[in-house]
DNA sequence: CGGCTTTGACCCGCGC
DNA sequence: GCGCGGGTCAAAGCCG
């Protein structure tokens, strides 16, 4: 099973293609009913004294003529491929160079990555979403002008006082228009508090994603590296909290926890934080992807009308994204909202069968642990194919959660797709073409920036003070090992 | 010797 | 202001 990453364009493109396929195939297939069916249109129109010789040639040259037109159309498809497979790559290399400059810059002069949150350290959270997306674009997806945009923007935002990229100026510029216009707006929300559907902003709060899997190991196989930099007893849980950096690149900002579930020792959870300066080995990616996807649709959703309350920081969160409508349609949201006012915005992402009934019940652990069964390929997961799978995600704004029928549906495509080595990547493509579709249906509704938190590595975001719960947990089985 | 883990100290935010 | 708890630092030790 493969899931269809393609772009919008591409997309279309394959719709057209299909469209095309199915045409071309039907005049195969079907060529003698249809030329029926088109005689009979033809005779409709035709006058009645027209003779029958001069009907199949009319039919003979509109069929020609379609064909001519498909073949046209193939041949201009396939040059909006290459050019689209050009600009990912010149994005792709851009997205590199940008990391680079990014470390050199942030070890001279941290303030020289301007941000509208005026925080560099949320700034980082706030792209935290991006390279993740980025990563998975470039290998299942080219992404669409908007989100090159979008990914031009979130990179001009740090480089307003960087030359480097002189051919960006007037994307800049535009940015800047951008920013001015919406401060206001922004700035209003920020007042407003969040009774007023405002943005409340308590400080140093970063985005997380925290994924919880069944795991023997003392931290899981996520496909980074990671340097282990201090351990404490948390208060409740008397298995040790280890802290982890990234040491994939020097610098990097993205760090973890690892602690063992209370409940059920056998499962680990892990929280990241930060956004990596690098590009991500596919098992990484699969697994950043996921949770960026999460974090996106939590920032899809994060100005609607729960109260962001007080795990939102206004200072991280991105601007495009702050004017949201809260009426944006949201196939995500559910009145049970997930809102624990207490721990900021939980949001769980939750990819167990591990459906709480219980809006409230942010970390069903316990319950969970007992017949969870989500066979991500992960290469931290174990893998169990004889056992359903679920995914649900839970949060402040939303539940989405797959139970009953919808449930069943999903179950047997995550065990169909369980099996293929790239499920890894396919989850993450998954969660994050739902967040597409979702983005773009606000896109739709909110014209001021048709942007794509597309941006984001290791799922953390400038959803800031929301914390991800990517609840994944199976049992039994072996680790399914990531071959990069 | 470099990289990693361990572990106590320290810092900081938050609640009372 | 004080205590608590979470998070980080950094020195010491371990290991390949």
């Amino acid at each position: 099973m493969e899931i269809d990453l393609s772009l919008k364009l591409d997309s279309q493109e394959e719709a057209k293609e299909d469209d095309h396929d199915q045409v071309q195939s039907q005049n195969q297939v079907h060529e003698h009913s249809r030329t029926e069916a088109d005689a009979e249109q033809v005779e409709d129109v035709a006058p009645v004294n027209v003779p029958l010789e001069e009907n199949l040639h009319t039919e003979e040259k509109q069929l020609s003529v379609l064909q001519t037109e498909m073949k046209r159309m193939k041949e201009e498809n396939k040059v909006l491929r290459k050019v689209v497979e050009q600009t990912l790559k010149d994005y792709y290399d851009l997205q590199t160079k940008f990391g680079v400059i990014r470390d050199s810059n942030q070890n001279k002069d941290p303030k020289n990555f301007l941000s509208l949150h005026g925080d560099d350290s949320e700034s980082q959270a706030t792209e935290a979403v991006a390279p993740n997306m980025f990563d998975m674009n470039y290998t299942k997806k080219p992404p669409s002008r908007s989100e090159e945009r979008e990914s031009q923007l979130g990179l001009s935002l740090r480089l307003q006082s960087d030359s480097v990229h002189q051919e960006r100026e007037e994307d800049q510029e535009e940015i800047k228009e951008d920013t001015a216009r919406f401060a206001p707006i922004i700035q209003s929300k920020l007042q407003r508090g969040p009774e007023l559907g405002g943005i409340t902003s308590p400080p140093n709060r970063k985005a997380r994603v925290s994924v919880r899997a069944r795991c023997d190991a003392a931290t899981m196989n996520d496909g980074c590296q990671w340097r282990k930099y201090g351990q404490k007893i948390a208060k409740g849980n008397p298995c040790p909290r280890a802290y982890y950096r990234c040491t994939v690149a020097p610098g990097c900002p993205v760090r973890k926890q690892v602690q063992r579930c209370l409940e059920d020792m056998s499962i680990l959870i892990t929280t990241y934080e930060g956004t990596h300066n690098h590009s991500l080995p596919v098992g990484a990616t699969a697994m950043a992807s996921t949770a960026s996807a999460a974090a996106s649709f939590m920032l899809l959703d994060s100005s609607s009308h729960i109260p962001l309350g007080s795990g939102t920081n206004s200072s991280s969160f991105p601007y495009h994204y702050a004017n949201i409508s809260p009426y944006s349609p949201s196939p995500f949201r559910n009145p049970n909202s997930i809102l624990d006012p207490s721990k900021g915005n939980n949001f769980v992402l939750d990819l167990t069968n591990n459906v709480s009934s219980n809006p409230q019940q942010l970390f069903p652990m316990a319950s969970s642990s007992s017949n969870s069964s989500s066979q991500l390929g992960f290469p931290w997961m174990q893998s169990n194919p004889s056992h359903h799978n679920d995914v649900h995600f839970r949060g402040p704004t939303q539940v989405v959660a797959a139970d009953g029928n919808n449930s069943k549906l999903l179950a047997e495509n995550v065990t169909a797709i369980a099996s293929d080595p790239k499920f890894r990547v396919a989850v993450a493509a998954a969660i994050s073409s739902l967040i597409n579709k979702e983005s773009q249906t606000s896109h739709l509704h909110h014209h001021h920036h048709p942007t794509v938190p597309k941006d984001g590595e290791n799922g953390s975001s400038s959803t800031a003070g929301k914390n991800w719960i990517l609840e994944s947990l199976s049992t039994g089985g072996n680790n399914v090992r990531h071959s990069p």
